[in-house]
DNA sequence: CGTGTTGTAATTGAATCTGTTACAACACTA
DNA sequence: TAGTGTTGTAACAGATTCAATTACAACACG
C-alpha cells in the first residue's frame, strides 16, 4: 500500500514554522507560505494543520494578519506527538472480514495480534519520541 | 488510509498450517482449506502465499494432492519474516510532490526524514523479531 | 465596510485493496 | 493416455483512500 504523506508534510510544516515564525511580524505565518514549501495546495496545509491543533501543536489566529504559529517550544514537539496528531488509524489492519468462528485460529488470533500490533506500533512511536521538531530543523540545516 | 490486512493473513495461514499441517498425508494443506479458516477467497490466499514462497517461508507442492507446507519450523519463523515478505513498501511516505527546492527546509528535510523513518520503521521490526509463528500458535489456543 | 486569512464542505482523478472469475500449468492416478 | 484436483496468475469490479482543487462562510482587524 502506498502510506499516507500526512506525516511528512505535518513535520515539514512544523518544521518551517520553528525555522520562520520567530522573523515574522506577530510570530505567525499563513498557509500559504507553508504550502508555497511544501510545494502543494494551501488547503492540504490547513486540513493537517486543523489536526495539530487539536492537539495543542500549532495556534491559529484568525482576522486581518491571521495565521498559525507554535503551540510549544519546538524542543517539547517530538515526531510521537505528531505521528499521533495526524495518523490516528491502526499501523497494522486485523483481518477485513470476521475469521471463521469455527476454527481455534479463527477465534483466538485477533486477540493475539491485536497485542502484538500495539507493542510494535509502541517501539515506534518510542523511536519517534527521542527526537523533536528542533532537532529536525537543527538537522536539516546542517545537511543543506 | 486503512491499512493493508496481508500481514494479518499471512500470519493466520502460517499459524493455521502449523497447526493444521502435521495432521494431514503429505503434510500439505490446499488454499481452499486457509480460505476457510480466514473467510476469504482462495485466490486472496495464494497471493499472499506467493511473497511467502518467494521469501522461503511456505514450500509448494503441484499436481494431484497439492497443496503448500512450512518452509521452516514454526520456531524459526518470526513475524518480522513475515512483515518483510508481504510489505514491500516503506511505513511512511515521503512527500508526495517534491518540495521547493528553493527553501532550505524543503531541500533538508527528506534525507533527514529517511533516516528517521528508517529508524522508526527499523524499532517496530526488531519488536515483531522477537515473537514467532510458534508463540503465536500457543497464545492463540491459549486463549480460545 | 473592505481585506486577507482561516476552516470546512464537496468534487475530481489516481491509486490501492479485497474479492471474484477464468484459465493454463502441473503431476499424480486410474 | 485421459481424468482429476490444485496451484499460479491475469484480468476485472467495487469500495476506499489520498492529494489536489474549487468554493465559500466565518472572522477580526484597519
Amino acid at each position: 500500500m502506498a502510506a499516507s504523506s500526512r506525516m511528512t508534510v505535518a513535520i515539514h510544516a512544523l518544521t518551517w514554522m520553528a525555522l520562520t515564525c520567530p522573523r515574522r511580524p506577530g510570530g505567525v505565518v499563513t498557509s500559504d507560505k507553508i504550502a508555497a514549501s511544501v510545494n502543494t495546495n494551501p488547503v492540504v496545509i490547513r486540513r493537517i494543520l486543523g489536526g495539530l491543533r487539536e492537539a495543542g501543536l500549532v495556534v491559529s489566529v484568525r482576522g486581518q494578519g491571521a495565521g498559525v504559529k507554535l503551540g510549544r517550544p519546538p524542543e517539547s514537539i517530538t515526531l510521537k506527538d505528531v505521528y499521533e496528531a495526524v495518523e490516528p488509524e491502526p499501523l497494522i489492519a486485523l483481518h477485513s472480514t470476521l475469521p471463521s468462528q469455527e476454527c481455534p485460529v479463527g477465534v483466538g488470533l485477533p486477540p493475539v495480534l491485536q497485542g502484538v500490533y500495539g507493542r510494535a506500533e509502541g517501539a515506534m512511536k518510542e523511536e519517534l519520541a527521542t527526537i523533536t521538531i528542533a532537532d529536525v530543523l537543527k538537522k536539516t540545516l546542517a545537511a543543506a
